[in-house]
RNA sequence: GUCCCCUUCGUCUAGGCCGGCCUAGGACACCAGGUUUUCAUCCUGAGAACUGGGGUUCGAAUCCCCAAGGGGGCGCCA
């Protein structure tokens, strides 16, 4: 029996980029396999190209894992005793290693630049490869090494031979990526390596980097990849609807979104798909990740955004909503709360998500409220919507108020049947006279927030524009 | 080119390890009806898949082999 041991996993992004959905569902296994097993969640930054590194992206990082509410127990901002955890702050550890490695004799110099020394017969052979679209011609040293096997718990055992030695530390003096990822993860006491099934194949290269240095490796987890919604490959940050910032202006619930990315490449036991982020993290397990890629289908995200906005607190939504009102500039101080609240009240359930608040709401806050072309053409096909609107005009000046829902219902309908139309007829132009769309929250409650006095000064405008 | 991974409805998937309960279930999307005298809400319903070929077996979506297709790697990027 051998002790228990805590879980560690890491999230280790290189800020060469915004962040994306790939990344942050990388950084969700990691973050819930950890809370799964009582575990640490590290965050540490592979930051050694220097070319590359900006601290803008940095920030986005951080921000969108705090958005996400996938915290770190140690890290940059976390502290943690196997520090520091920006890689461009570990140049003492990595000489350190670099040290043991020389010392087994599998690092020699070539053009500046420190390589690994794979073990096996060599020879020179022609290849051919990949650069962008043409397939080219060249010479290399092949190794014939031992294949190793990668334990992966989700793929099984994975046989696969390196064949050519690899920097470890580039002519720059800067240690590469394959050295520097497995120092820190021997060095951090990373238990569970967890990442995209890109690094599948660079992983050979890891273990033997493990051996030399006499460690066991970790156990690997090689996720499935996100592959775009349509076209070809793998979701890239360049790809539209693939950047985590992007869902976060667009006022996304991050519990939404969370709770999105969990079921690619996973699914609960009991056939749930919108599930409190707690029952996700007791039921999550390594092995019932899936093998296959997933496409990101944005529908379906909306989709489990709507659910979750439906099933927000009041209070929380009102303060949300009214946030991004105030950002849209559709109110200010001036604009009564109450108001603004019995608005919000009657939209949200329209909603399929917060971004559609102020288009929702707009009409509200407005009497320049534009008209929308195109439901104006339908209704005109129908009729002559600013004439049925002129008819109704002087039977709602007589109203009191538009409180009463039966006394206006059948104030119309006396219209109506004055003209020997049907009732029906004459909602769709009021609703489009007072509002510009053709659709939004139910008729009458909306007539009634607005008031009398501006329901007809909103239809006069109507007929006269 | 080469190595590695994968392959159930349009998409995400259940089932596969332990072959018969699968005339393959759910969700999103789509379509059709209905309700709401407006509506992007709600309700009901329909269509929609085991990549192909061999094998093993009384029996295969489920096990084995091959092929095809998809994805990824093959950087002094990470």
């Amino acid at each position: 029996m051998s002790a228990p041991v805590t879980v560690r996993t890491r999230f280790a992004p290189s800020p060469t980029g915004f962040f994306h959905i790939g990344g942050a569902r990388t950084a969700l296994f990691n973050w819930l396999y950890a809370r799964h097993t009582g575990g640490n969640f590290v965050l540490r930054v592979e930051d050694t190209d220097k070319e590359r590194n900006n601290e803008e992206f940095l920030r986005v990082i951080y921000d969108s894992l705090q958005w996400l509410g996938l915290d770190w127990d140690e890290g940059p901002g976390a502290g943690g005793i196997v520090g520091p955890y920006k890689q461009s702050e570990r140049g003492e550890v990595y000489r350190e290693y670099l040290k043991k490695l020389q010392d087994t004799g599998r690092v020699y110099e070539k053009e500046d630049a420190l390589w690994f020394r794979l073990e096996g017969k060599r020879e020179i052979i022609r290849e051919k490869y990949k650069d962008g679209d043409n397939i080219l011609d060249r010479e290399v040293e092949r190794v014939n090494a031992a294949p190793v096997i990668v334990h992966d718990i989700i793929r099984g055992d994975v046989r696969r031979a390196e064949d050519r030695d690899f920097v470890i530390v580039r002519a720059n003096g800067e240690p590469g990526f394959h050295f520097v990822n497995v120092v820190d993860d021997i060095a951090m006491k990373i238990t569970h390596v967890i990442r995209g099934e890109d690094h599948l194949s660079n992983t050979s290269k890891h273990i033997e980097l493990y051996n030399a240095f006499g460690v066991t490796p970790p156990i690997f987890a090689h996720i499935p990849l996100i592959l775009k919604s349509d076209g070809k490959g793998k979701m890239s940050k360049r790809d539209r609807g693939s950047l985590v910032e992007e869902y976060r202006a667009r006022h996304f619930l991050p519990e939404a979104l969370r709770n999105f990315l969990c079921l690619l490449g996973w699914t609960p036991k009991n056939g749930q798909e919108i599930l409190p982020i707690s029952e996700i993290i007791s039921q999550f397990e390594l092995t019932d990740v899936h093998q296959a890629n997933a496409r990101f289908d944005e529908k379906k995200m909306c989709f489990f955004n709507q659910q979750y906005l439906r099933a927000l607190p009041e209070t929380v939504y009102y303060s949300k909503a009214k946030k991004i009102l105030r950002e849209a500039r559709l109110v200010n101080d001036a604009v009564s709360p109450v108001y603004t609240d019995a608005v919000l009240a009657l939209v949200r359930d329209k909603l399929s998500g917060l971004e559609d608040i102020p288009a929702r709401t707009g009409c509200f806050f407005s009497e320049n409220y534009p008209f929308d072309p195109k439901t104006r053409e339908s209704l005109e096909k129908k009729g002559n919507p600013a004439e049925k609107i002129r008819r109704l005009i002087p039977v709602l000046e007589e109203l009191d108020n538009l409180d009463d829902e039966a006394a206006f219902d059948s104030a119309l309908a006396r219209v109506a049947a004055e003209y020997a139309d049907k009732p029906g007829e004459y909602y769709a132009p009021l609703r489009f006279a007072v509002s510009g769309v053709g659709g939004g929250p139910h008729l009458h409650a909306m007539l009634r927030l607005l008031g009398k006095e501006r329901v007809i000064a909103r239809m006069r405008r109507f007929i006269q524009g």
